[in-house]
DNA sequence: TATAAAGGTGAATCCGCAC
DNA sequence: AGTGCGGATTCACCTTTAT
């Protein structure tokens, strides 16, 4: 595995992510985001290493492109339990699509889920097909690495802030499991696309929750390392795996574009 | 297995689920509505048949517990698969406890999910430990028999209304999949209590989006039977599964005394 | 009499302290 | 070190008092 950028508050991985989380020393992280790939087997996406194949055979094959998808959650939600430190914890991302195969995983590998998170988006597309209701929201779970951790969990800081524009959060009250966030507006991506880009108030949330400056962060599906970048402005240390380059580059790009932000007198 | 209440509209069986549900024929109900008991193994709940064994051996032995529930979901999901219309819907109720497992467990059974509904209760009680988000909300499922199918959603009656005080609900546009109704209050406990008694303004929209006047609804864990009580009032007939006779008694209750106002001239 | 303000109650979980 | 007790925590809802 070759570091493709390394800064002392942002690493970026290229590799893939069953073999880059081999390399993480254990108990080293504090907090691991993660935004799975959806529909692994319906893609046709393939890990290397031949840990992951594609399978697209057909309607009388659904479940088991459902477990093939769950043997590979359930491997790197393992391999991320050895490197995160006793008390912290993983935060994972998705809509139905992966959430109860992870949700399940994470279940099935010791650890604990603290509370599972609905992020519903007010500007959520409308439904063309009138055959259901309108898909709005996704799921975050967070979780411990067991029953007896002792994780970190920042309750004045979230109950305090009025989270500008949440119309669910009731200002000087605690803070719920559900959040209302708008979907990124595209002056947010500033610099190209990415498919399931989190929006920065979101990963804000998170990061703020559940960990302190000088905290050590990681996400093993970085893409274009949102996660890093807010990680990283509020003062954490990032470590990003991804098998693209052109995510990992794009990712550098926004890194610098905020360091040069950030040092302007 | 004995009827344990009967008229036209409303039937109760005294029964383990497993078994009881072996005696419904195939292919015959419309639309199941399902909220399983949570916790399984930790509460000790033993179902009969030595299908379901009671563990609780120490912590050392969470994910065994975990994969035990799992094992009984999936027996009654699977159940319910054949019994269901190959146009009939289903619905599963539940918190993170066990609302991956029981995801999954469809996923891994050939149904598709349709949606995932996120209940928000906007007076769900505070959290005192402060360690976490406040839990506010439940999660509900809805899954067709397979991707084939051609199931029913009563598409311009969720939109037109505007039912009544849900904060997220936005007049005339369309249902989307977070509803904030109130947990029960209770005025509406007026037969005594039921653990996780699920309230009427959720019930109506489960019964009136997925099902039509006359159509078969069933509950396999029906507790005190508000599923039966909306299904009825809706012109729907029902059929309701109980290991507990006290809870079926209390469901009569309710049933009669239904009956008994809307008979007044 | 109706509405508003003020006050009391209860729920579940974690933590520290005494032993 | 393991056990067990008690205090602290918050907010919806109900009751009581005030306007």
């Amino acid at each position: 595995m070759k570091t493709y950028f390394a800064e002392s508050d942002f690493q970026l991985y290229l590799a893939d992510v069953l073999d880059a989380l081999d390399e993480i020393p254990a108990e080293s992280v504090d907090v691991i985001f993660a935004d799975p790939p959806y529909n692994l087997s319906n893609g046709g996406i393939t890990c290397r290493s031949g840990r992951m194949v594609s399978v697209n055979k057909g309607e009388w094959d659904v479940s088991r492109g459902v477990e093939t998808d769950y043997d590979f959650h359930k491997q790197w939600i393992v391999k991320c339990r050895k490197i995160l430190k006793e008390n912290g914890t993983i935060w994972i991302s998705g809509t139905y699509h992966s959430i109860y195969a992870c949700g399940f995983a994470l279940q099935t590998s010791g650890y604990q889920i603290i509370n599972d998170i609905c992020w519903y988006k007010p500007n959520a597309p409308p439904n063309l097909s009138t055959k259901y209701f309108t898909a709005s929201h996704e799921t975050l779970l967070w979780a411990r690495k067991s029953t007896k951790s002792r994780h970190k969990f920042n309750y004045n800081l979230m109950k305090s802030r009025d989270w500008n524009g949440d119309q669910l959060k009731i200002p000087g009250k605690q803070m719920r499991s559900v959040w209302s966030i708008p979907s990124p507006k595209p002056e947010e991506k500033t610099q190209g696309k990415h498919p399931t880009q989190k929006p920065i108030k979101l990963l804000s949330r998170v990061i703020l929750s559940s960990s302190d400056v000088g905290d050590l962060i990681l996400d093993p599906f970085t893409g274009s390392s949102t996660t890093g970048l807010v990680a990283v402005a509020n003062g954490r240390r990032f470590i990003g795996i991804d098998n693209n380059s052109d995510f990992l580059d794009l990712s550098i790009r926004r890194y610098k574009e905020m360091k040069a932000a950030s040092e302007v007198p």
